[in-house]
DNA sequence: CAATTCGGGATCTGC
DNA sequence: TCCCGAATTG
């Protein structure tokens, strides 16, 4: 490619925003208009033409599958894009934080704690309380954080109202700091903490990246906003790409407003509108765009097909899930008889237990279909624990980590065992026995947990215990002696700024690689057998998890640093599945996942009342829901189908369900009707009547009193024979009619 | 400390 | 209906 050549694919709005400088740009791409191509080619641009170093430039995204696929592209068009520094926001997060760690109180080999790990830690100091309640603390934490509010905020207040939150969340804070590591919210709001606090880091920072682009805008949350804000200054040149009609992450913290009020927040913005979709046809388009224009808070932007015409957008209405599912097999063999392949086809739905009506129907008349994202690799049990193994090895202060593996496989050390060494770990040290063996003495080091263990196991009350927890130390030294020697805390340079992204080297001799220590770890800790002797099937598939991990090792060194560079990559980057891409296979999915795919032929399910919008709510939570369907239809190239179910089973019990809302929304003439006509919204009563003889699990007897129809199905008002008079929905309640 | 039974609850989930 | 976590029992 000449140079010159990479910008003709260009249309002019596209080569508008490519070309423009100034102070920085928002680019409102709307779904399949070239948004990927406008960002790699500005960044080749600005590096051919405009003379701009590499490193010169940032680029985040928010997952790990768009910085891959931009970084390629990048490269593809201008090699030099090689050094150019492309992220999601956490791993930069990260790649700042192992920089500058000593101005976070951090040592640079910290590991970094997901959601699960946190609610163990939270559990850790509230032991009264159960796992579900520590789980939600967990994820106020995660939101506060998501908002840049420390324990301290005076806005605290708007992630709860609860008393004591505050004093949890600042218990949290020193429970982790203590634990060495960060969880997802700290990748994000300590390097902002640092840049605002420490002015030499700041500058050298601010010198460094002259342009930093945000992918995928709209799903940012505050504190990333105010990350980006102290990273660019005000010299920076700052691009945002985004489309508030995709915005589907509120539930974590998501701010549309971010991409709303882009232009006043940094100030003298430009703004270039793609509105071209070169996807889909526009017949497509227009179904899509009728329901998300309900919307108020939103931009505004109508998308045109450059592919005109196409075959209108087909409403399916069905009598229950079974037949939602062969409506869907009919249009994969339709497809297939028409040269098309399975592949072609994805099936979409708004919550994952859908899905399994597919799967029972798919595998029974042998449809090769694939799962995308249900049960991810990382969040497997047996991976966990391997993983959390892995972690104590490599840092013994991992509480967390410590607690899941130091007695499973069962060794005979429970509760009472594991609090006295938390208690020795923590509180213990000079008092009792700190000279035990093992423990080199004057290095007693607050909140090492195995070296706490190694004092603690012989005062421990049971022989099997004393002797399980030996053996647990005993493996744990042995795997971290096979990594060599400690290295000395706060070693790494703080100044190191100009190093590209730390890719792991593959070691030459695969015996030296970091697969030999997993394996150890997952045979010699019994993990693998334990997880092999359980249920037949399963105890298969899972030891082939592990041996799977085995494998993704073999890309890091047997070092320290590879240990820790393989636990973030697989923290940071949690698609990492088995599944052979390849196949030829029906694509099953949820909405969320299929952001940034197309396929051939869309069907979007499940379109009823209570499921898709999930509430009949209004508001901020019905426009998120309206985005969502915008965001499942643009995914089709060449055909979508949208069906809904007269009945659902949910819950194990057969519903009545009403057409979703979204449904009324499009104009009739928009869409063709297979199997009757377009529904109203709403508005049936079902078999309810006045004067029915009805039973209700709770209260008993009763007679329907009267009985209104509404968005989410039939409304009854039962009188109870205990007088009594009370309001359901037929949807929700267990009421029984039992005559008349 | 480990195995078994019982009861309540059930969205989406980038990093 | 089905799954997970807590209480109970060996």
């Amino acid at each position: 490619m000449t140079t010159g050549d990479y910008l003709a694919m260009l249309n002019p709005e596209q080569l508008a925003a490519v070309r423009h400088e100034g102070r920085g740009l928002l680019i409102l791409a709307g779904a399949g208009s070239g948004k990927t191509r406008v960002i790699t080619t500005k960044i080749a641009w600005l590096i051919r033409e405009r003379g701009l170093e590499p490193e010169s430039i940032l680029a985040v995204t928010f997952t790990n599958k768009a910085a891959r696929e931009m970084q390629e592209r990048a490269c593809a068009m201008e090699p030099r894009c090689s050094r150019t520094i492309i992220r999601t926001f956490h791993s930069f997060g990260s790649w700042f934080l192992r920089r500058n760690a000593r101005a976070a109180g951090l040592d640079s080999s910290f590991t970094i704690y997901d959601d699960d790990d946190s609610t163990t830690l939270v559990h850790g100091f509230l032991p009264e309380k159960t796992r579900s309640e520590c789980s939600r603390i967990a994820s106020r934490i995660a939101k506060a954080k998501d908002f840049a509010l420390a324990p301290d905020s005076p806005g605290l207040a708007a992630v709860t109202s609860e008393g004591d939150f505050r004093r949890l969340y600042g218990d949290y804070e020193a429970r982790l700091r203590k634990t060495g590591n960060v969880d997802f919210g700290d990748l994000i709001l300590l390097p902002g903490r640092i840049l605002a606090e420490n002015e030499a880091i700041r500058n050298r920072f601010r010198q460094r990246f002259r342009v930093v682009l945000v992918d995928e805008y709209q799903d940012s949350n505050v504190a990333q906003f105010e990350l980006l804000r102290l990273l660019a200054g005000d010299e920076a040149y700052v691009c945002v790409v985004g489309d508030d009609d995709q915005s589907i992450y509120r539930f974590r913290g998501a701010e549309v407003r971010n991409i709303l009020t882009f232009p006043d927040t940094f100030g003298g913005i430009d703004v270039v509108r793609l509105e071209r979709n070169y996807r889909s046809y526009q017949s497509i388009l227009d179904v899509a765009g009728a329901v998300v224009s309900r919307n108020e808070g939103r931009l505004g932007k109508r998308l045109v097909a450059e592919r005109k015409g196409g075959r209108k957008p087909v409403l399916a209405t069905l009598a229950d899930h079974d037949e939602e599912a062969a409506y869907c097999a009919r249009v994969v063999e339709r497809v297939r008889k028409a040269g098309g392949s399975y592949s072609d086809v994805a099936v979409l739905y708004r919550t994952n237990a859908q899905s399994l009506a597919f799967e029972r129907l798919f595998a029974r008349i042998k449809f090769p279909y694939r799962i995308v994202g249900s049960v991810r690799f990382y969040e497997r049990e047996e991976i966990k624990d391997a993983l959390a193994f892995l972690a104590v090895v490599s840092n013994g202060r991992d509480e967390v980590a410590f607690r899941r593996v130091v007695n499973k496989p069962a060794r005979g050390v429970g509760g009472v065992s594991v609090q006295a060494i938390v208690d020795e770990a923590y509180f213990g040290g000079t008092a009792a026995g700190g000279t035990a063996d093992g423990e080199l003495p004057g290095i007693f080091e607050p909140g090492n947990l195995v070296a706490a263990a190694r004092r603690a196991a012989g005062g421990l009350t049971t022989a099997r215990a004393r002797s399980g927890l030996a053996a647990f130390v005993d493996l744990v030294d042995r795997l971290g002696a096979s990594l060599g020697p400690k290295p000395v805390a706060g070693e790494v340079d703080e100044g190191a700024v100009g190093d590209t992204a730390a890719l792991p080297v593959p070691p030459a001799d695969p015996e030296r690689s970091l697969a030999r220590l997993v394996e150890r770890v997952v045979m010699e800790s019994g993990l693998r057998e334990y997880h092999e002797s359980g249920d037949e099937v399963q105890g298969k598939q899972r030891a082939a998890n592990l041996d799977e991990l085995v494998n993704a090792a073999s890309d890091y060194g047997l070092s320290r640093d590879g240990l820790a560079q393989f636990l973030e990559a697989v923290e940071l980057d949690r698609a990492m599945t088995i599944r052979d891409p390849d196949a030829d296979a029906v694509t099953l999915i949820t909405i969320h996942n299929t952001k940034g795919l197309e396929f051939p032929v869309v069907i979007v399910t499940g379109l009823e009342q209570g499921l898709f919008p999930r509430d009949d709510e209004s508001g901020e939570d019905l426009e998120e829901e309206r985005r969502l369907f915008y965001v499942a239809c643009t995914r089709a190239k060449d055909e979508l189908h949208l069906t809904w179910c007269r009945r659902r089973l949910f819950r194990g019990k057969i519903m009545e369900s009403a057409p979703s809302r979204f449904l009324g929304e499009i104009p009739r003439e928009a869409i063709d009707t297979a199997g009757g006509r377009l529904p109203a919204p709403a508005l049936s009563t079902g078999p309810w009547k006045p004067g029915l003889a009805v039973y209700h699990d709770d209260y008993g007897p009763g007679c329907v009193a009267q009985v209104k129809p509404t968005g989410s199905g039939p409304l009854v008002i039962v009188r109870f024979e205990t007088g009594k008079q009370l309001r359901f929905f037929t949807r929700y309640a267990g009421l029984e009619i039992v005559g008349r």
